[in-house]
RNA sequence: GGCCCCAUCGUCUAGCGGUUAGGACAUCGGCCUCUCACGCCGGUAACCCGGGUUCGAGUCCCGGUGGGGUCGCCA
């Protein structure tokens, strides 16, 4: 079998949400693993709705998440262009075969007549179904007035598909009506535009949500009336909201952007994603190569889920907190937006590169992450009130003084040697580490909690050790 | 309501006729400890219900119940 072709096809309505880069995502894989293609084509049929601002933002966030695409916007391909906005001429030539062979046809009904009578069977029966009652199905005439062009839906049979994940399914004929395949102003409706170019991509594997579901017998039904070879279809279970109702597009926190906002890192929310509704025995996290090699769809479930915060910020802490998964460059570029927000621009690189293992396995987030780094890149600490009344009090000038004497000559300056030294300091006094520690914290870090005290310094260097200890102890 | 689909801990899931029903998150104890984390140890917690098939069903079949999707000149 030749290498499939694969695609994404969003349509540019709004943001990325989380939702529609699983799917992006098990198409990837699949290309990816299979050596395959990876189209991304932008459904913007509804010139209503569509934006340019979407599509810049859902190419942004493609390209945060890694989700590289061979053929599309910005890098082109033979089966361009890939906007549907622009493809209207191949549409448009499609139904017209279909129309001189009798299997679609103009129909004349307003929206609003229609509209109308659907209002009305509602009223007279709130649960009955308006099914178009085929008025226009035979006519003849071509009177001049707006029309749209129907599918003329077989009457009778069935019409099946074998899907990777759901297996046969098979759908009633009788259940079909007659739909829309081209509006009054011309621009094709989705199955039209999707059965079109799919087929004119070469699209061998249609993955896509299962609420498409029902939209596939519809295509097939297109497929064989153009006289195509449908390709194969795989539809997703769907992720629910933490409720359990629809992830909406239109709920901005579920964006893409927003968990790039928040600080969680990109392969993190992928790792999280793959593994809802696809699993590989208790195998819970995966880099980007380990998943392109185990993906597979006879390893996709069936059943519905609900999107999970805990969980999802567990998968993504993970990432960050193996090296193995987050190189240290790859952390420090990534934490870098977020110390920027903060106020510190432009971090001395080895004193961040040096800080990182310190923050890397307490910090859930990039955000996070920042927020501790920052006593690292200041001159002088945030004092913490509430770390500083309970640490600082009477008698810590003292601690603090002493201590700053027993570390001034230690050599080498660094974690062990500090403990050390702090330690037999601490012996010859009578103290308890604690005693010590908490107070030199709070006049190093400027906080109650920190990673250990001994390896904050080595960090930090002698100088501005010795000169915050000191700076505190006269403070106090 | 028509059509389609689904059903294991609170959540994501493993299981593909014989298991003390496993893992992860969450949760509750404990250990480690200079704080916070990480890590480690342990606990609570699930096969929707009813019929079949079978020596034996979470696993196969049927029915019910529950949930979801879809029925647009949206995608």
């Amino acid at each position: 079998m030749s290498a499939p072709r694969l695609r994404f096809a969003p349509s540019p309505s709004g943001y990325l949400h989380i939702g529609g880069a699983r799917t992006a995502l098990f198409n990837w894989l699949w290309a990816r693993s299979q050596g395959g293609s990876f189209i991304l084509r932008i459904e913007d049929t509804d010139q209503e709705r569509s934006s340019l601002d979407s599509v810049r933002a859902i190419l942004d966030s493609m390209k945060w998440l890694g989700l590289d695409w061979d053929e599309g916007p910005e890098v082109g391909g033979p089966h361009g262009p890939y906007f549907q906005s622009e493809r209207k001429a191949l549409y448009r030539e499609a139904t017209e075969t279909l129309i001189s062979r009798g299997l679609a046809y103009r129909c004349y009904c307003t929206k609003e007549a229609l509209d109308a009578q659907r209002a009305a069977l509602k009223e007279r029966d709130p649960k009955a179904q308006f099914v178009y009652p085929g008025t226009c199905r035979d006519r003849t005439d071509t009177p001049d007035q707006p029309f749209v062009v129907r599918f003329k839906s077989p009457e009778s049979g069935s019409t099946d598909f074998v899907d990777k994940v759901f297996g046969a399914i098979s759908t009633p004929n009788a259940s079909q009506q007659d739909f829309v395949l081209v509006r009054t102003d011309g621009y094709p409706l989705y199955n039209l535009a999707a059965v079109v170019d799919d087929h004119a991509m070469g699209i061998t594997l249609v993955a896509r949500g299962r609420d498409h579901i029902g939209n596939t017998p519809q295509q097939v039904l297109l497929y064989r009336a153009f006289g195509w070879e449908p390709p194969e279809f795989a539809h997703l279970p769907m992720m629910l909201s933490p409720k359990g109702d629809k992830l909406s597009k239109r709920n901005a926190d579920v964006g893409v952007q927003d968990y790039r906002d928040r600080g969680y890192p990109a392969m993190g929310v992928l790792n999280y994603l793959v593994r809802f509704g696809w699993s590989l025995g208790d195998r819970e996290i995966f880099s980007r190569s380990e998943l392109i090699r185990a993906f597979g769809w006879d390893r996709v479930g069936k059943a519905d889920g609900k999107f999970d915060d805990k969980k999802f910020a567990d998968v993504a802490f993970e990432h960050l907190k193996q090296p193995e998964l987050t190189g240290l460059d790859d952390y420090a570029a990534w934490a870098a937006p977020f110390l920027e927000r903060r106020g510190l621009a432009s971090p001395e690189p080895a004193r961040l590169r040096a800080a990182i293992p310190l923050v890397r396995e307490r910090a859930r987030t990039l955000a996070e992450a920042a927020e501790m780094l920052d006593y690292f890149f200041r001159p002088e600490p945030e004092l913490d009130p509430k770390a500083a009344a309970k640490a600082l009090g009477p008698g810590a000038a003292e601690v603090l003084g002493e201590l700053a004497e027993a570390l001034r000559g230690v050599e080498p300056w660094e974690g062990s040697a500090l403990e050390e030294a702090t330690r037999r300091h601490v012996e010859a006094r009578g103290l308890a580490l604690k005693d010590v520690a908490q107070p030199a914290r709070v006049a190093v870090t400027g906080r109650a909690a920190s990673p250990p005290l001994f390896d904050v310094m080595s960090v930090l260097g002698r100088e501005q050790t010795l000169h915050r200890l000191a700076r505190a102890a006269g403070k106090a």
